[in-house]
DNA sequence: CACAAATATGAGTAATCCTCATATTTGCAA
DNA sequence: TTGCAAATATGAGGATTACTCATATTTGTG
């Protein structure tokens, strides 16, 4: 919630050119964005060249390594922002979890509403599905599971004020890097097979949280 | 075991060049795999210039060439090697698990065992860490997610003869994927918070193995 | 020994990331 | 308004590197 605001500054590449304070700038680098995702969404990220980006945002290729160190920043800048959203998705489900119940109606609602995501959305569906390829991204994966395994770890803290809190926190983060991981492999089978092993997932997972 | 010598011919790289027959050309391809393990080791796997393994190998740039279509054939070549070896590893450690115990026996010390195996390796390490690079690469892990997880699935309908036979089997190779994905993240993270990770996926699924 | 198939060779091609010197625009203080 | 520093714009070209291909050599075999 109030993390939203601060998922912003996060979304800045790790090492970044010049931010565009200019409000002109501001709309070209957003036209920049767009064209990386139409191609991106079109072709794969794989085959994202820095040319044709700037061809179809309408900018000389300069004007891209002004803003964006180097290629991968573009893809990171996109994948963070999807992170981002994500994010606030997970933080406002987990919010208002009181018992197991609840936890396990939130956490079922969540998974789902992730994989319906990313079937609808190309561009998410490929930059996560090649996201180990890059260093920078790979990192940027590891810190976004270790937040939202964060907020998982306060939920369940609540609800197992007994157990082991080294033990919960260490689950927690394992639990969502593990789904990052099974929406990866989901998106990589048929659509059905890609849906019994979300389910699975869940069912793996909520037995776990009941048993910690 | 008898998939020992299977696992030979599945490791011929999809879009293959020639095979060497003569003796002589054996030896060279060997000597570039050689050489490509050992700049891997030393500079990582991104890192890896096709001209610097043709001189480590002490061949001529064309000759990679002969015998490998493309840079990431090499690496897949290496891949499917340590690939093959751990299928064996598996095999032969679920091969004479009769009851759930001996099951949770060979299941911990399996991945106690991969774990170590991957902290000892760094060529291994590497390529695993941005596996998920390559599409190739993508595919041969899915792959052999799908053979180990066959096997795990042998095993638990043995002990489970009354269980949902899809169920099964999709969740055997959900827990041998993320073992997969467990094992990227615990290498890269520090060793005291992989151990934990690690320990933490046993657990959760052993739990699940007993449940079903 | 002859000859086809396999292998060897490495200069050159093509693709593409990214730089950098220079020109232009913007916001703002005087 | 005007002057000026900082921000932004520009695109030809440098640098790297995967991969090709025409040609030469070696090998196994009838």
């Amino acid at each position: 919630m109030s993390q939203t605001e601060k998922s912003q500054a996060a979304a800045a590449p790790a090492a970044a050119r010049k931010q565009p304070t200019q409000q002109r700038s501001r709309e070209r680098v957003e036209r920049m964005l767009e064209a990386a995702a139409a191609l991106i969404a079109e072709k794969g990220s794989d085959a994202l060249k820095m040319g044709e980006v700037a061809e179809r945002a309408g900018v000389p290729i300069g004007s891209l390594y002004q803003f964006f160190p180097d290629k991968s920043a573009i893809i990171l800048t996109l994948a963070e922002r999807y992170n981002a959203l994500s994010r606030e998705c997970i933080g406002e489900g987990l919010a208002d979890v009181r018992d197991m119940a609840g936890l396990e109606r939130a956490f079922t609602e969540l998974v789902d509403t992730y994989y319906e995501m990313f079937l609808a959305e190309p561009v998410m569906r490929d930059i996560w599905s090649g996201t180990q390829a890059d260093k920078a991204l790979r990192e940027n994966e590891l810190a976004d599971s270790r937040i939202i395994g964060g907020m998982l770890a306060d939920v369940l803290m609540r609800l197992h004020r007994e157990g082991d809190r080294e033990e919960i926190a260490t689950t927690a983060f394992l639990i969502m890097s593990l789904g990052e991981a099974t929406m990866r492999l989901a998106i990589s089978v048929t659509r059905e097979e890609g849906q019994a092993i979300v389910d699975a997932y869940k069912r793996m997972v909520l037995r776990e949280m009941l048993a910690l």
